[in-house]
DNA sequence: AGCACGCCGACT
DNA sequence: GTCGGCGTGCTC
């Protein structure tokens, strides 16, 4: 075949390739999957060539003009897996690989401006101009060159084109496509470290009393105590010194600076010796069964059910042993935040340089060098979170997803909006591999398929060490505040004094003050849940702990202040906050379920609860865990290692302390709330609730010392937790099953998502309320249109929201015929940002819904 | 998405 | 009479 045409996907909201002519020169070494220039109007985009013909109807067909690639970037198997996921979540193909490429390969095309000749300028000047053009005629001045979009941003314009049209035609400035090329090269960095000078220094000043001059590289000191040597930029980040000063402290002698090359494998280098593997039978089971999968070559897919302990990872670890040893490659998908170094090092120890990391913490460089090792086939194995399910392996075998059930598998904040997990049993598929999804947890739809026999499951239903699993109590709320408000009231008795208006900070239960003061004496840890995600305004009863759920959908229904009423973000129902709210003043309302409590909003912060437990345990020092402490780069590890080494005796935190982690002297684990979890207006709240649990479960009694957990509810019967507190995953599943048929949720249905954003809260309203009737006409059997109903989050980053729900019997195939000709009209759709315009998104398979 | 084309108000 | 507002349509 004569190689003529190039079919392209670009990166524009159109769900169709574009057709080129490949010159003479590129027609020998063209090939799917190489990324071109190409022109595309007015611009040039940097495409991905899909096919290659020798003919074409196509009319007006324009030469490509560059070939960027002398190797492939997309295999095959990565083009026929982004041609998936951009028809199964609706994005267009050139999306989809923009998404895949490296971003260190990724080519932007600019637009540039410069005055072409600087004697025109005055001419120009005195001529009558808009105020556009006379603005840029300004900037322009000094024989600069700028690019269009720094114009736009500088001079606050939409759109300048016309304007450098208008000044172009008058032979006044010279318009230039530039591309920028991406340089990534090796270069040398500065790296500093504390001099011996600088640390005679310190030890002569005592750190209380530190002179002003000291007092930067005191903090540097501290902050970086055993650091060692850190790059410069690195050291800035940590301290929070800037550059400049600390090249000060360099000058006065104080830090000392070399230069390196840069290191693009931040993990090189950590090898340690291995721990030696004795599996135990059920482990070596179930690598025999990988085993003999790999070595049939064909697409298997298995669930590894292993509670918390079992040890998954060892399995993991051989079943990539054996993929190697059969001349194959591997992918290992972890969770976003279970992708630490001691993760990384955990897997290195095996396998060495096999090894590339790919993370989003890396730089640009790193992040380019681990993807080029795949795809040269340097690095055999390639870990990193979602979107390392793109990884350039040829020749793949395995497929590890770790932790399947965890919710960052799905991006939801960008298209392509595609589930890793998913993505990487299609990728398996493709490639006639195995894919192996791991968890404590699994989610419902990785039970149900195992249940129904399209996935193997193995199942690890022992701790590893013979450690037993730790003894789960729920401590009833409602009856803490009972004994709370009883010994308030002893204490007014014996002491006199008003009764208190309030009965103070309630977070932390009496039982649960009584099991940390335990731990405190006798020298064990103590791990504290705070979820804080439940920022959903929720009402709930003081007394019995009842909450409004909705009738139709059976969610926790979202209370409005402003016009006191209760909302379901599913279909929109509503109805007045309380049965019988109180004419006249605006705080008590019964609640409707034991006619006596008060119904309440409820919110504890993790400050609030910081400081209760400070103010409990003032002898205690609570080490904080959450997005606002971890922030800095290292700081996650140096919190980790300070509670480790028995520097705090209480680490309190979000989900971050619910994972992987593992200290053996930690006998107890507290759930603040299990609600802010459970009663998430979203009907997978159980699903998350019982994994969270469980896995924070897991964090206690990891040695000889028996662990206990404690969890704060208001609703002790609710099945989540019972199941949760007797570790018995089976009885929650067949439940929470049965409650999913019932109201045709997931797994047992398919949800599409779509979600209308807008300055005008009418115009939003209206376009959801035109879309959900079109949509309606255009539904078939087996498929149903909710909403628009208004989300939880009414209005986030000053724009107004409307969700339609789109629900799919799970039989169906994918979306087909009017419906999906509808939906991909509306992503296709112009999305301008003026002040009546309205947005619209659309996400397949959504998880969050708030 | 960009960008051009094209038709209407307000400023020289 | 032009400048520039954004509605509509196209991009191989």
């Amino acid at each position: 075949m004569a190689v003529l045409f190039a079919d392209v996907a670009l990166p524009v909201p159109l769900f169709r390739t574009f057709t080129y002519g490949v010159p003479e020169e590129f027609r020998d070494r063209i090939a799917p999957g190489m990324r071109v220039l190409v022109p595309f109007g007015r611009s040039t985009l940097s495409g991905v060539v899909v096919g290659l013909t020798d003919r074409s109807e196509v009319r007006g067909i324009k030469p490509l003009r560059d070939l960027l690639d002398r190797q492939a970037t997309f295999t095959d198997d990565l083009l026929g897996l982004t041609r998936w996921i951009s028809d199964y979540y609706l994005a267009p193909w050139g999306d989809v690989l923009r998404a895949a490429t490296p971003q260190g390969l990724s080519i932007e095309g600019h637009r540039t401006v410069c005055l072409k000749d600087r004697a025109v300028l005055a001419t120009a000047l005195a001529e009558r101009l808009g105020k556009t053009q006379r603005a840029l005629l300004e900037l322009l001045r000094d024989g600069s060159t700028i690019s269009f979009l720094t114009i736009q941003n500088k001079l606050h314009v939409a759109s300048v084109a016309s304007s450098v049209a208008s000044l172009e035609a008058r032979g006044w400035v010279k318009v230039q496509d530039t591309l920028k090329r991406p340089t990534v090269s090796v270069r040398a960095v500065p790296y500093v470290r504390l001099s011996d000078a600088g640390r005679q220094a310190l030890e002569r000043s005592a750190p209380e009393r530190t002179p002003r001059g000291l007092k930067t590289l005191r903090k540097y000191a501290d902050v970086l105590a055993d650091a060692g040597t850190v790059s410069l930029r690195d050291a800035a980040e940590q301290t929070e010194i800037s550059v400049a000063s600390l090249r000060t402290l360099v000058k006065r002698g104080h830090l000392e600076l070399d230069q390196r090359e840069e290191i693009r494998d931040p993990y090189a280098g950590s090898d340690e010796v291995p721990p030696s593997l004795t599996l135990t039978d059920r482990q070596r089971a179930a690598v025999e069964v990988l085993q003999s999968a790999l070595s049939e070559r064909a697409f298997q897919p298995f669930l590894l059910h292993g509670v918390t302990g079992s040890g998954k990872t060892q399995v993991y670890i051989e079943a990539l042993r054996r993929a190697l040893e059969l001349g194959r490659t591997a992918i290992v998908l972890v969770p976003e935040i279970s992708l630490t170094p001691q993760t990384v090092r955990r897997f290195r120890s095996h396998f060495g340089d096999d090894v590339a990391v790919m993370h989003s913490q890396l730089s640009v460089g790193e992040r380019y060098d681990a993807w080029r090792r795949a795809r040269d086939g340097r690095a055999k194995i390639v870990i990193g979170p979602r979107s390392a399910v793109f990884a350039p392996l040829e020749h793949l075998g395995l497929i590890v997803v770790d932790e399947e059930h965890d919710s960052s598998y799905k991006q939801y904040d960008a298209v392509p909006r595609y589930q890793g997990r998913d993505t990487a049993i299609v990728r398996a598929k493709l490639n006639h591999a195995v894919v192996l999804l791991g968890s404590a947890t699994p989610s419902m739809e990785s039970y149900a398929n195992a249940k129904a026999g399209k996935f193997r499951l193995i199942e690890l239903p022992d701790r590893i060490d013979h450690a037993t699993m730790p003894e789960v109590k729920l401590v009833d709320m409602v009856l803490e505040r009972k004994r709370r408000f009883e010994e308030v009231k002893k204490q007014v008795k014996e002491k006199g004094g008003a009764f208190p208006k309030t009965l103070g900070p309630m977070s932390i239960s009496l039982t649960m003050r009584d099991e940390i003061t335990k731990r405190l004496e006798k020298k064990e840890g103590v791990i504290l849940l705070q979820n804080r995600r439940g920022f959903a305004h929720v009402l709930e009863c003081l007394e019995c702990g009842h909450t409004e759920r909705c009738k139709n959908c059976d969610v926790t229904m979202t209370y409005h202040l402003k016009t006191h009423d209760l909302r379901c973000h599913y279909c929109g129902a509503r109805r007045p906050a309380s049965a019988k709210a109180s004419a006249g003043t605006a705080a008590a309302q019964a609640c409707p379920s034991c006619r006596v409590g008060e119904m309440k909003q409820l919110s504890f912060g993790t400050q609030q609860v910081h400081e209760e437990l400070q103010a409990l345990f003032p002898q205690a020092k609570i080490l904080r865990m959450d997005r606002d402490t971890t922030r800095r780069k290292g700081s996650h590890e140096s919190i980790l290692r300070r509670f480790g080494s028995g520097e705090g005796q209480i680490l309190l935190g979000t989900q971050m302390v619910a994972k992987g982690l593992d200290f053996p002297h930690v006998t107890l684990v507290g759930v603040v709330s299990a609600e802010t979890q459970l009663l998430l207006p979203d009907f997978r709240s159980a699903e998350t609730t019982f994994q969270l649990l469980t896995q924070v479960a897991g964090r206690s009694g990891r040695s000889t010392l028996r662990g206990e957990v404690l969890i704060q509810t208001v609703q002790p019967q609710h099945y989540s937790l019972i199941h949760a507190s007797s570790h018995d995953f089976n009885s929650f599943f067949a439940e929470e099953i049965r409650f999913r048929t019932e109201l045709r949720y997931p797994p047992m249905t398919r949800l599409v998502l779509i979600e209308f954003t807008g300055l005008q809260e009418s115009a939003v309203e209206r376009r959801s309320q035109d879309v959900a009737k079109m949509l309606r006409q255009a539904v078939s059997q087996g498929e149903e249109v909710l909403g628009p109903a208004e989300p939880p989050i009414a209005r986030l980053r000053n724009l107004y929201r409307r969700h339609i729900l789109i629900k799919r019997d799970r039989r169906l195939d994918a979306m087909s015929g009017a419906l999906r000709e509808l939906i991909v009209a509306l992503v296709g759709e112009r999305q301008e940002k003026g002040t009546g315009d309205v947005r619209v998104s659309v996400d397949v398979d959504p998880y969050g819904m708030m």
